[in-house]
DNA sequence: AATAATTTTTAGCTTTGCCTAAAATAAAAG
DNA sequence: CTTTTATTTTAGGCAAAGCTAAAAATTATT
């Protein structure tokens, strides 16, 4: 694998993220990399020349095979990074994203066979994600939504989204981590908000809060 | 402390590793950084305005105060940064200086305290050379080239140079790590090489060798 | 189907950072 | 103290990557 800039690395992640294997339009890439539509007219251009990408002028951009694999890679080197910041530098979830969106430009496949043996070999993220193995396959996407479980229902959080950082500064005033247990007492017909019970108490989660934090049954 | 570019980092480093805070020749500096004259002009120029260098034309560049504590904190980046592939990922000394050139431009004050702490505060980074302090503060520079002690001293490996990675391989294949000991036997009058002595057994190590490798009387 | 609105591309400009070749300056040699 | 040699700077080019403003293509609306 030929080595690439960070611009150009930030595009494929970019693309990855907003359409995986589909077509992107111009307007969407620009708007997710915060650039002006002109600016990524040109840089697809390039991509294009180095065959990480198929371009249809006025249609959109599709990653190639290598596109995808190029991608996947840097989204593995992205989430080991995570998991170093949070488990072994004792970060907070809130924090690591931008520390790990340098870090993940690093060239080295042996400097990231080593941080994933070291981190012992980990199949998800701080934040419950699945990181890609090595060869590119894709471990489970875990956990559905809290608002999808029924009362009654015992439940261990996996998974949360990035949804900002108010909404994981909220999740660490309520104590609420990844491999937290809980009962579903109750769902409010009213504005399908959660009551959540745990052995030290109980308490409510807005819908909002719920659509953003993901569990399976325990 | 403003974000600078990686070229510009670059040239502080070599700036601070040629001259210190002596002034340095354009020639050298091109050298160093291998690129050409014209490049180094140019580049001097851009960090005279941002105040990190002195430019005297024709003369030479010399860091500033603030060029100074840049340099001091791209170093601390790249020792801590080697002290962690080596100690916690397991690279060979040989390989961790292309990986920390990278990983030293990661911007982040918090990443380098964080990271200081879970190394365990090291003075010194896996070739014993010092790490800068956060307050700018050098430890002390460890030992003498081995060539500078008398036979019959007992002496212990603290430091050594980087030399290019053949010599790193004769280390590792003669098995000589910082924290051995040894004791030193002879001093050949015909080619300064010398004579080390250790429980397992004694050999040889040549002039060439000697001055790379730095030692302290134990 | 024709026009209006939106999206995308082209054209041309800026900065960083490198290059080569030529001009200017400093250092060394006669 | 000139002249030759070596070093450094200027001048002009090129690629990456961004920008603005204008032109072209697509999509949506009467």
């Amino acid at each position: 694998m030929k080595t690439h800039t960070e611009s150009e690395e930030n595009y494929i992640k970019a693309l990855y993220h907003i359409g995986g294997e589909q077509p992107v339009s111009n307007g969407d890439l620009a708007q997710r990399i915060g650039a002006k539509g002109s600016s990524v007219t040109q840089a697809v251009k390039r991509l294009g020349q180095k065959e990480l990408v198929n371009v249809v002028p006025y249609k959109g951009v599709q990653l190639t095979p290598q596109g995808i694999r190029l991608a996947k890679s840097i989204l593995r080197k992205h989430r080991l990074w995570e998991t170093f910041l949070v488990d072994k530098l004792g970060f907070g979830w809130d924090e690591v994203h931008p520390l790990a969106e340098q870090l993940e430009h690093i060239q080295s496949e042996e400097l990231v066979d080593r941080l994933f043996q070291f981190l012992g070999s980990p199949k998800h993220d701080p934040h419950g994600d699945p990181i890609p193995e090595r060869d590119g396959q894709m471990p489970p996407v875990l956990g559905q939504p809290i608002g999808a479980f029924t009362a009654g229902a015992e439940i261990r959080i996996v998974r949360v989204e990035d949804a900002g950082s108010e909404f994981f500064d909220q999740l660490d005033t309520m104590n609420i981590n990844l491999g937290n247990t809980y009962e579903i007492r109750a769902i409010s017909a009213f504005d399908s908000s959660v009551e959540l019970g745990s052995p030290t108490g109980t308490f409510w989660l807005s819908q909002s809060m719920c659509a953003n934090i993901y569990a399976v049954q325990s």
